[in-house]
DNA sequence: TTTGTTAGCTTAATCGTTTTCGTAACTCAA
DNA sequence: TTGAGTTACGAAAACGATTAAGCTAACAAA
């Protein structure tokens, strides 16, 4: 690999001046640049980033944590979107993109933080994790430059979707479409369950939507054998509901199995919505009503926040943007008579 | 950070000493092994990957290029899978994955090639794209070890699922459950799609199922919209066939749409088979009949393989590994009376 | 006693950059 | 003419690790 003393040697001049020449620094003639930058081309040169970073502690690298309760996050429509986004961004400012350690059982592993040190991280992403998770809280903690997506520290830059507008929007379109009897899976305790779950009620509430316990159940997200027991229960129920919410796209088609399996029409006898907006809902029949969750947005200010606070330390700008999605209206709600 | 210097201090050797001592060298005594190991650990040392890989031109870094048509591997179930299981595999072995760069579009970018040697990885594990690109060509004839999933160069290691018995074999279960007539909607062209349409032509005269000319169209993977155009021409046959294999999983979701339009049932009125086995297939109704790739060995393999290659650089080993499938038996496939 | 061997460390060079500080040459106002 | 200020470049010290080569003391063999 040529470095720059190669290139010294056949301009002619120090080390030091190819450096600066090369990295446009102003005390280095124009034509003396040029010249650096021509015979730098021709030979092939590529920076070493070792030892770059070695000099000045910036790798240009960012370490993403993208892990799931299944444990990975690979696999995930709404945080494989999301990540995808996040790496164009990154990537378009000069980034590159390292998973974080997550294997977790192996012999000698590091702390997420201590692999996030080893690695030389310039700053790192958390998504779709266990946020109690005492190795990602003292990432959070440390002094490295942090964005959390769907979820909030303290004093960290983060970037979440609008689960509160989210539910609210999709319930006040239920409501519109004339169901009053509205029931909702709901996926497993965390942030955003919570922010949904809560957005539920108090839309209900204020729609004058009476919600009994029984209709609200439990299902860990993407969990279709869950939902599929959960709709079930419902559809079971004395005075059912007309219309069930699910914890995501994909865990609404366990619950539409279950539903299928006794005979039942969608949305003729029962309706449907699920929450995420991933490409197959758009595609399957019945067509998903759903919310769609802005991931190209996400990500990318996601990325875009974290870089910021890269590059200006100074600035301690803490942010926490919120992402509105939108309700995409599939086929799956029907439109009820209001009695 | 603490480095081998403060430790030294510390423990009152030399840097040389500290570094040979938690490098576990012979010519350093148990005794004092043990003691500096134990302070290292104590002030929390951690090794300056930088300035080791200046050193020895080792990064303990795999880059990876997983893009399919649309541009990115990471929102496709196949590849994502696949990815997922390599990582795990690369990080058990000490190996951090990277995205190679492959934002076309910005000024002043590398080659994958060059990107790959300014991060310097010790390899590169490239999936999912297009193999004829200069860039990939380039990358692939250089001298970092590479591994190739689901394509095979010449002299490089391969990791392939078995497309040429994926294919056979679901065509088998085909015949077996009485259809004669039989058409396939093919991926783009591609060596994948090449596989799998000889093999589909050679079973089936094996068989002695007829495949008239009109029986095989092109779709272009995970385009719904084109298989559902395909498949309204199928339909439209004066002798339409009774099944329909489609490019993948995903794609066939278009046609089954299709066929739904026009009232027909699956797999009563026709039937219909996919290619990959994505976890929505396992899940949704029809239980789509498929074949079902095992990702999992795929990309384990393909780590396997790549590591190998990069720890013992001398026996250039090329291996070109075949991965089976297995067909998996859905609800999409009708028995027919055999007349 | 001398020589050789070995275990256990240290010295010092090196990897490729960046960056501070110096300095020579030149310009220009006083 | 002189001193200050500018411009364009170079020398050298870091950054933190690895490693070849050298040194020393201790001990064994002759």
């Amino acid at each position: 690999m040529v470095s720059l003393k190669d290139i010294s040697k056949v301009c002619g001049v120090s080390v030091a001046t190819v450096s600066k020449a090369l990295n446009n620094h102003s005390d280095i003639g124009e034509e003396t640049k040029e010249y650096i930058k021509k015979v730098a081309k021709e030979m092939g040169y590529l920076p070493n980033l070792s030892a770059r970073a070695l000099k000045t502690n910036k790798t240009h690298g960012i370490g993403v944590l993208f892990v799931d309760e299944a444990g990975s996050g690979l696999t995930h429509d709404y945080f494989s979107s999301v990540l995808d986004s996040f790496k164009r961004t990154a990537e378009s400012r000069g980034y590159d993109i390292t998973f974080i350690n997550s294997c977790k059982n192996r012999e000698n592993r590091m702390t997420y933080l201590d692999h996030s040190r080893y690695r030389g991280f310039d700053g790192v992403a958390l998504a779709c994790i266990d946020f109690e998770d005492p190795e990602v809280v003292e990432l959070v903690q440390s002094d490295l430059p942090v964005v959390t997506v769907d979820y909030l520290f303290n004093n960290r830059n983060a970037v979440v979707s609008d689960n509160v507008s989210g539910v609210r929007d999709l319930l006040e379109y239920i409501y519109e479409m004339g169901h009053r009897k509205v029931a909702y899976i709901h996926g497993a305790p965390s942030a955003v369950t919570t922010n949904r779950l809560s957005s539920f009620y108090r839309t209900a509430e204020r729609l004058g939507i009476k919600v009994p316990d029984e209709y609200v159940m439990e299902a860990a997200y993407r969990d279709t054998a869950a939902t599929f027991t959960a709709t079930n229960c419902l559809l079971d129920l004395q005075d059912p509901p007309t219309c069930i919410l699910f914890p995501d796209d994909f865990a609404a088609f366990g619950g539409i199995n279950a539903i299928r399996e006794r005979g039942l029409r969608i949305p003729e006898d029962i309706s449907v919505a699920g929450y995420d907006g991933i490409r197959a809902a758009e595609i399957l029949e019945p067509r998903l009503t759903t919310v769609k969750q802005d991931t190209e947005l996400i990500g990318s200010m996601a990325a875009r926040k974290l870089i910021d606070l890269i590059e200006t330390p100074k600035t301690t700008l803490v942010e926490q943007v919120v992402i509105p999605g939108s309700v995409f209206e599939g086929k799956s709600v029907a439109r009820l008579e209001t009695k």
